[in-house]
DNA sequence: CTGTTAGCGCATTCAC
DNA sequence: GTGAATGCGCTAACAG
């Protein structure tokens, strides 16, 4: 059997309480007990049991997403995530909400992360929009001793605590690799359709699939980046625009949230025969995809950012460690033959273990 | 706050160990008793909190895992990741054990599997052999009321509690995809490098390659199968000697665990230009995807798979439901621009909360 | 500064 | 058939 409070109590010929107080390290204990417990404690190999003691505690986590509001399809299913998540939650003594700001809009969302911060929950994770506001806010967080993680866009210089999402840059240069080969000796330019460069990740997708088309042995145009601001109609007039002027395209790389439009121009322009590389799996690139009209999709699995998310915010909570190999966030490649199943209807309903 | 067995208990008018012969279905309780106490417990939508009752019944949970022996990377692999779960195991009550058996050998893999019964473990987690014994052996854990998952490779019929692993026809038929694409017009037949056709995964992987090689525009021919038996030596042989005699080679798909042999001949074989595909990462994967030797690794995550395995047995053993679509195991492409860091160094040792 | 005591929600002996 | 009492490993009042 592993050892337990008592032992190390009687080990080190103190009372549970001051076994306690050392263990959450709470004032009030002389540094010679402290380090008579310590010693205890190392020798006996002692490892908390964490369910026992949140049972004692019978202490709830309140959690909150704050995540960009409008129809961005990818947004809308991280919080389907939140909320399934949710279903799950009470048996872990987890609460979730989620709250909505304007897309891009930092004040927003640093007023927000204060409204959290008021409410004292037990961590926050949000998509972060790289404005001063937001950094400072996120201090804030800090100082009050709440975890914070970034969602699917870090800002690396905030002080989080962690980053949850992909390699951006990574995903970028991956588009690129698969861009070039799918297109091979194949002629003709290639563009970009991306939702702003005020985004850092879609700047940085930019930048890595720039890269990756220049190493390749084809050398190949790319047209300058067409910014549909993630919106539907812009998108699909830019990309109409596009395939009327440009009737050599080779390619098109979508690195943003504007696939509906893309989709809704590739539909129109009948028989190009393109190479399309687009992000995200959502009702419309599936569609695309097992239609023909994209190529491959590269994703973040949302349902695993959520449930990450959760995980390191209760251990940072609870002060323990995070195991970084479970929490990696991976670029996922979909082409038509490897695509799962739909979503959401595959998840049995009830308390679950984990 | 949530109901407890008391507010049932009062509820109902019955005293707490009533409420807990009815919530565990024990013998000894009146069916009008009973009746009441059901009521009670569906007009408070209770649900049972797990970590208590854990806690009360000081449970361990031990759970053994049946994995072919010999120098299959991947397979010593998803030994390293038990061994590595089983570091943060401790805080689970979980007590995770690893036996090897020869590989192929369905006798002793039954044999193993009874001896797990006779221990009476908690759950028994095997790569299955397509033997009748096995199937008897499955059939008498199930008997013995122990949950029992098949790991990478399945065998439906067997009654088994839940498949750990990926679709590998979907994983043929992607190999298949991404070989045609990656070869567009490019002339010349595709050689298959496998284990054994005996094992129903390289099978089934063979299966959708074919099928999709031959939905391919371009219509290719595909060599008559190499059976490498999983072997460095022969692997390398077989390769080396259809790299000689088939000069005009495009591509080889790889399905089985023959990389290191087959990496070998490829680096002997210079400048040859092929499209190479194969299973699983490992060192000798990752660095030949690195160098270029080879142009995607189709791989199913090994740390995912042990801990989805540990889930889905200590949900089955405490009669909870499993989360679908957080155990499902995706198929994962990998090319040389998102491959993942090296694993094993980004852990952090010590307890961890799930 | 340190120890005693009473739970957290549940399971399990024992009596009745 | 049913109920009262005790303990799992830990935390948190409250005393001392």
């Amino acid at each position: 059997m592993r050892p337990t409070v008592h032992d190390i109590a009687e080990r080190a010929g103190v009372s549970l309480a001051t076994v306690d107080r050392v263990l959450n390290d709470r004032p009030g204990v002389r540094g010679v007990t402290r380090a008579k417990v310590e010693a205890a404690i190392v020798e006996l190999g002692y490892v908390r049991d964490v369910a026992a003691a949140n049972l004692a505690k019978s202490r709830v986590y309140p959690l909150v997403f704050i995540l960009p509001e409008g129809d961005n399809p990818f947004m809308r299913g991280l919080e389907d995530e939140v909320r399934r998540a949710g279903a799950h939650s009470l048996v872990e003594r987890t609460q979730l909400s989620v709250v909505t700001v304007p897309a891009f809009d930092g004040r927003a969302l640093a007023r927000e992360i204060d409204s959290a911060i008021e409410r004292a929950v037990a961590g926050i994770a949000a998509v972060a929009v790289d404005a001063p506001e937001v950094l400072a806010a996120i201090g804030r967080a800090r100082e009050a001793g709440i975890p914070f993680v970034t969602l699917v866009s870090d800002l690396a210089n905030s002080g989080r605590d962690h980053f949850i999402g992909v390699d951006n840059i990574a995903a970028g240069r991956t588009a690129g690799s698969l861009m070039g080969r799918f297109l091979g000796q194949r002629p003709g330019p290639v563009a970009v359709l991306a939702g702003s460069m005020r985004v850092r990740d879609h700047g940085e997708r930019l930048e890595g699939f720039l890269a990756a088309m220049s190493a390749m042995p084809v050398s190949r145009a790319i047209l300058p980046v067409l910014e549909g601001q993630d919106d539907p109609e812009l998108s699909f007039q830019l990309i109409a625009e596009c395939l009327a002027e440009v009737r050599d395209l080779a390619g098109i790389y979508s690195l943003g949230a504007g696939n509906r439009g893309l989709v809704r121009a590739l539909a129109a322009g009948t028989g190009r025969n393109l190479c399309v590389i687009a992000h995200e799996v959502t009702d419309e690139t599936r569609a695309a995809l097992e239609g023909g009209l994209v190529d491959a999709v590269l994703n973040q699995d949302a349902g695993h950012e959520v449930r990450s998310a959760i995980r390191v915010l209760r251990a940072k909570a609870d002060g323990l460690p995070v195991i970084a190999a479970q929490e990696r966030i991976r670029l996922e490649i979909f082409i038509k033959d490897n695509l799962p199943s739909e979503p959401g209807m595959d998840d049995t309903p009830g308390p679950a273990g984990n």
